[in-house]
DNA sequence: GGGGTGACGCGTC
DNA sequence: CGACGCGCCACCC
């Protein structure tokens, strides 16, 4: 069955190891298509899933949470990546130690 | 069916 | 280094 955006999204969300975070650029790109950042932005901003969906694993390209509206209050997202173990330094994160890096089977 | 917007990324000025 | 524009897809009016 083909899988919509979105579900190819939600399903590389979903794959996103404990402690570990990915970018939208990243979830985009092992969705199918890099180009899908902005899809993924909305995608986990409609967040059927919350309770799969760990969107507050997902920040930007610069390892810094969404300086939008972070999905539930500002600086939720920064609270659960921490309670993972995630050290964060000034709301970024070191990306280099915890961005997931996709398996390659 | 058309137009505008958005939790991004990258190139260019 | 900051600001702006473009692309890409999905959704709302």
């Amino acid at each position: 069955m083909e899988q919509s955006t979105f579900e190819k999204i939600y399903a590389v969300v979903k794959q996103i190891p404990y402690g570990q975070v990915a970018t939208y650029g990243q979830v985009a790109a092992l969705a199918g298509n890099k180009r899908w950042a902005r899809v993924v932005g909305y995608a986990l901003h409609v967040n059927p899933d919350p309770d799969r969906i760990p969107c507050y694993r997902v920040v930007n390209k610069d390892g810094r949470v969404s300086d939008a509206f972070a999905f539930g209050g500002g600086n939720r997202q920064v609270e659960l990546l921490k309670a993972e173990g995630v050290v964060l330094v000034d709301g970024c994160v070191d990306m280099q130690r915890y961005q997931w890096e996709r398996p390659l089977y």
